[in-house]
DNA sequence: CATATAATTGTAAACGTTTACATACCAGTA
DNA sequence: TACTGGTATGTAAACGTTTACAATTATATG
């Protein structure tokens, strides 16, 4: 591998010269810079990462450590900050912590081994101590969908429960009074903050939320097919559910779809995030913005701004959460089967499809 | 930011020893390395990787270039680099070329600029020349999703067409003889040999492919909505349509189920790509399996046996492309409106539903 | 106790840049 | 001509590791 004083020695120059060339700076003559450039192509040059960043003492280098890059969450947000990174003229590392405690430590030592500039960390299952101890010896380390007490200037978050309160409002709005909320099972910011968000707008609206009505599983495709199976199995009546994002949405759908509960008419649904999937389902899912991009780039600025150690450091913006319209909200039904808590409807003559269907899921679904 | 020597310096030994101790070589007494382990907590001491890069002549690092993270099907591919790299020790940078020429040579500078171990590169607008140069200066490069010809085996790809010829075949098998193909505009090696399946399951079953029945759009939710436009606005009559992906497909099938053409029923569909999405839609999408988790470990694989110049290098595993049965494909009605290429169908008394709603859809986006 | 051997430790030279500082050169001016 | 000031260039000392080799110490053996 070629090296800047083979570069230097080709070109007739000293290695000073041919760095200051290749850093663009200014004090070069025409003659040498273009004798550099002829050497660097012939011999397929690149300057050296790792010893310019020891020289400089300055990696370049932005770490980012998310959960799980194939959930798409993620997947933009690591976009918005490889664009941000690259503005900085940084390039990006990315670990992934899969939610385990082990892998999310290994994830943040990786990146403390890059002495990276700035540290972007999404990670949920390091207690709050630990993480506050990570936070005080790097000072541009930032977290993201995360709150730290005492350590809230250096976490970037929306307003979750701002988001599930327009959420339920929505529903609240159409007419619904038994909405079921199907929850993250992870004891983290976002599950907690939207199930009182949740909690609030029925509270605030004179409803009550009987534990009945809520459900709580991974916030996967999977986990929102069993917990619409499991409020099913429940037998108590529902109008609407509000669902912890959108990927749990549309696996409650699915269930609903293939019991013959029709979305809206039978039950409305809300999501959060609003991903490309909430426009791919069908009906298209109404849901709440989660601006994941702008959170990333945000999280870059502010952890760039913390390295230089601004006298003005970067104030982060208030990021936007807002109801997004679409198809899964409806009035409801004018004639729910039963308008009490009824944990085990019983056939009635004349009863309509949808408490037909409502009755046969429970049915099926609650094991016998 | 502490250094090995302050360690060495407050553990009482060499900075030999403390390397020693932090690299786990054996030749090392109990003592010195309790020494050195309470030294380095005490500090709260990171090796510094560029040091270690420096001296050791090994960046542990795999860079990957892809389009865009925020597609879901990149991420899973990255996802599955990043596993990989881990199980390396490596750590993975990741930079983005959005189809464009420039950013994707940018991307591909940084990372030789980071002299990584192994570099995996999606690049789709590069010139084949130039890719076969980057080839040849960099042995540990592979490519993923593309061929340069020469370099066969340090491209990482599945067979496409065959994947495209298993899709058409089952819709050909449930009895459609008018099968639409709804392809990628971008002129890469997947779009072509997709096409390419499509046209020989038919050419084989003796059914032609004429061009009113091929359309072709930006390989996104937004190109699949407007290819599925155009598709109807030429008002040719087809009960089965192949498209070139998963996220297109949903597009579509947003289109036809607001249109009031049902899927199945009306028009069979089938995808590509076995993304997430596929499950979600409603019906759950048909499609073929596209291994990329196992494309990626594998190249990943393919690098770091590159990079090591193995005498028996790493071979390529057959990647398996499966048809996935699903909810979108049925046989198609009895009776279409039309069983010629009939550009503009009129009113006919006693049309079907599906008639009617094929012969709107028409006018409508026909701009007339 | 002397010696051989093994285990542990230390010294110092790389690794490939950047950059402060020193030097050389040149044009313009007195 | 001598001097000034600026521009272009070169020299060499960092930066923080690893690791070959040398040196030291401990242990076993006769």
């Amino acid at each position: 591998m070629a090296t800047i004083r083979d570069v230097a020695k080709l070109a007739g120059v000293s290695v000073a010269t041919v760095s200051r060339v290749l850093n663009g700076s200014s004090k070069v003559s025409q003659q040498s810079r273009e004798a550099v450039l002829k050497a660097q192509h012939e011999l397929d040059f690149h300057l050296n990462a790792s010893a310019r960043t020891l020289a400089r003492k300055d990696s370049e280098i932005i770490g980012v450590t998310v959960s799980d890059l194939s959930d798409p969450y993620f997947g933009c947000m690591v976009k918005a900050c490889e664009n941000a990174a690259r503005r900085l003229s940084c390039s990006l590392i990315v670990c992934q912590g899969f939610h385990e405690e082990q892998r999310e430590i290994v994830a943040i030592d990786t990146l403390l081994t890059h002495h990276c500039r700035g540290l972007i960390v999404h990670a949920l299952t390091i207690p709050d101590d630990r993480m506050a101890d990570y936070l005080r010896r790097v000072p541009s380390m930032v977290l993201i969908n995360r709150e730290v007490p005492g350590f809230e200037d250096r976490c970037v978050n929306i307003d979750n429960e701002k988001g599930e309160y327009l959420a339920v409002c929505q529903l609240i709005a159409a007419g619904h009074r038994h909405i079921a909320y199907i929850g993250s099972r992870h004891s983290i910011l976002d599950a907690k903050e939207r199930l009182t968000g949740y909690r609030r707008a029925m509270q605030e609206h004179g409803l009550s939320c009987p534990p009945q009505l809520m459900v709580a599983d991974e916030p996967s495709l999977e986990g929102g097919i069993r917990a619409a199976r499991e409020l099913l199995a429940r037998g108590v009546y529902f109008s609407a559910v509000a669902v912890y994002n959108d990927t749990m949405a549309a696996g409650s759908m699915s269930v609903f779809n293939s019991r013959g509960l029709q979305i809206p008419a039978d039950i409305s649904m809300v999501g959060f995030d609003d991903l490309l999937l909430a426009r791919c389902l069908n009906p298209q899912l109404s849901t709440i913005t989660n601006p994941v991009e702008e959170m990333g780039e945000a999280a870059v600025q502010l952890s760039n701004s913390l390295y230089l150690k601004q006298p003005a450091p970067y104030t982060l913006p208030n990021f936007d959460v807002r109801f997004v319209p679409r198809a899964t909200i409806a009035a409801p039904a004018a004639q729910p089967w039963t308008d009490k808590l009824s944990p085990r409807p019983q056939k009635a003559a004349g009863e309509s499809r949808a408490a037909a269907a409502f009755r046969r899921a429970q049915q099926e679904l609650s094991g016998r």
